[in-house]
DNA sequence: TGTTAGCACTCCAAACAAATGAGTGCTAAT
DNA sequence: ATTAGCACTCATTTGTTTGGAGTGCTAACA
């Protein structure tokens, strides 16, 4: 279908199914970066001013009309100016991510206004990752969301038994990173302090430095016989455990920044805020974003219907992942309108994976 | 200023500074009642069908015209039917209580479809609380919140130092209601076993039984009189403790269903709906309505105006407070439009208010 | 052959103008 | 004291007009 295609000699990477001029490159570049900023439908006149390119506004007009036919802008309505397609995005964040890689690997992320002090001050997980998400909110003016790296790969560090009341003992586990569980456990039985001393041997000596999801069988049958006639508290604990680690499975995500979305006013009409911001309530649709495949590029886009989680069909959404130790992983996430800042919120992400990668590193190493 | 005032022998109740025949209370109930409903201004042919009084349109219209200067209902413009004011709503819902009252008191709370299992099942408190909040916004269409009980009036049940490295301690502390508290605690030397087990019972003797804030300077430094060479220890440890305690200061809060005002068209509003869904996000914002003083009214109803959040003055907000244990309080709130149902709004919160009375009862009293 | 000026055309958005109708206040009669 | 009746007000709805931004196409130009 397409007219004049003597363009093969610029566009190099055979990946994408596309092929683009570099002067359409140049226009579409322009469109987008204009539509970013203005959120406005943009005409050929501003873009022959807007570009070195010195080209008519006719040009530019006969060029759109190209790039509209492939399908890389839209006009919301005749005589209206072009506005960016999820396909037009789609490209313009892939070329500019090739570009960014790059540069981001040698200098490291300048975004760098986030205080230290953060990840210092405080002990608990839970403040670190919702002072995080508080603030990339705050830089972004996007909507943020950070998931607890998920447990079922930690490792556990510590795990005690102690008698709270006379049938009610306190369980309580430290997992790598400072992670801490606790759970009270119903027992029928009395126990004494000797009892208490040997069963929180055994249960040190069998499962420390296990991941949560290393505890099979064969180690539960190991640990009930050496329980002797405790077996049915052994198994009480192991029953809490197992609860504990399912209670995990789904994660515990921190939001941020929700209210942002009104400072986009494609996404503040009362319908589709009610909708995003309810998703941001319940905390567990976001689970769709956090990263279980470890497969994934390190940092994803979304764009509009690309996204998992439905009711951000209009949205953009990036993640990234970090990383806590081997294979415990959790995920970062902006959420905002489709014409974001990416440049801006790559950065900031980047920037925010790497503090919490630092954060969880042990010492030692 | 009011022309016609041979009403005295029917209200009754000295208290308030108002006076409003048997009839004029009738129409105002009318009124608010069509309000509440429709949302919509209440014109006087609506009230002459709407009542059982037979009076005609006219009649009404005199009538409302005395509410009007009263005070107690006002036009959103001329030529539009009323809609209460902040007092109108004031008087109804002070009439409704008083009637109420007794009704309360004898049968207990009906909106009994409150699971009760939610409350056997969970063992967490914060999870206990988020999905009392959640139900409670699901019933009644509103936003809600619950103040986790403030702690400094709580009494320490148990407390246990043990090691998890080398230089980190771990420090759980157990209250009343079996509300568990944990924290890491860096210490230059290092401990033996010996120690760590004179250390837990000097821990243990010294402030089980006490409450938060009634461990004083004395307690303090016959503790580390007692503690010999480990001084600094326990001065350590001690200090982690009054960290927990003023962590808790700014109590924990939850929401849910902050999303439904979107139901409510006068609050749907770009601006008003995000500064309100902010106030729900920042969560420290809402504890101006927890109850600190114990003095005041069991149940509390605030109108527009009256209430303590800033960004909720355009919208009604009841509070009630449920206790844990002697002292030890938290809050529950309802947010609504100013044309909330209050009969329903108060009925659901006095329920999950007895709920969460009952789960904290200690079961042995 | 690619670029540009020019022009007719489209269509949204804002501005203005009527038509509608719900609801009032007032007066005079009951 | 109550009510029927009537003139009046004013938000809302609907229709009409206008302005302007932006397009597509064609014909001229380098």
């Amino acid at each position: 279908m397409s007219a004049n295609n003597k363009t093969e000699d610029y566009t190099v990477k055979g990946s994408e199914p596309v092929e683009l001029d570099e002067r359409k490159m140049k226009i579409l570049t322009a469109i987008i970066q204009n539509y970013l900023e203005s959120g406005e439908p943009v005409g050929s006149r501003t873009i022959s001013k807007y570009t070195d390119l010195n080209l008519s506004s006719a040009t530019i007009r006969n060029e759109m009309a190209d790039l509209e036919e492939m399908g890389y802008i839209l006009q919301p309505h005749t005589s209206a100016g072009r506005i960016p397609s999820d396909m037009g995005y789609r490209i313009y964040v892939d070329n500019m991510m090739k570009v960014k890689e790059e540069a981001l690997k040698t200098k490291e992320a300048e975004v760098d206004d986030m205080k230290e002090f953060l990840i210092k001050k405080v002990d608990k997980v839970e403040t670190l990752l919702q002072n995080m998400a508080k603030m990339l909110a705050t830089n972004t003016n996007y909507a943020t969301m950070i998931s607890a790296p998920h447990m079922h790969k930690n490792k556990i560090k510590f795990i005690q038994l102690s008698q709270v009341e006379i049938h009610k003992l306190l369980c309580v586990m430290v997992l790598e990173g400072n992670i801490i569980k606790n759970k009270i456990i119903e027992v029928d039985d009395e126990i004494n302090n000797e009892t208490m001393l040997k069963l929180n041997i055994l249960l040190n000596s069998s499962l420390n430095g296990l991941a949560l999801d290393e505890i099979n069988l064969g180690i539960i049958s190991r640990m009930t016989n050496q329980a002797g006639e405790h077996t049915n508290i052994v198994r009480t604990v192991i029953d809490a455990v197992a609860e504990v680690i399912v209670a995990e499975e789904d994660v515990e995500i921190y939001t941020s920044g929700a209210t942002n979305i009104f400072k986009y006013p494609e996404l503040s009409d009362s319908d589709s805020a009610s909708k995003l911001i309810s998703t941001f309530e319940e905390k567990q649709l976001l689970s769709r974003l956090v990263v279980d495949d470890s497969e994934r590029r390190d940092i994803q886009v979304y764009i509009g219907d690309e996204t998992p989680v439905q009711s951000m069909k209009d949205c953009s959404v990036i993640t990234a992942s970090y990383e806590l130790d081997d294979g415990v992983k959790g995920t970062i996430g902006i959420i905002g309108p489709k014409r974001m800042d990416y440049e801006k919120a790559l950065s900031a992400i980047t920037s925010v994976k790497e503090k919490l990668n630092s954060a969880f590193k042990k010492p030692e190493e």
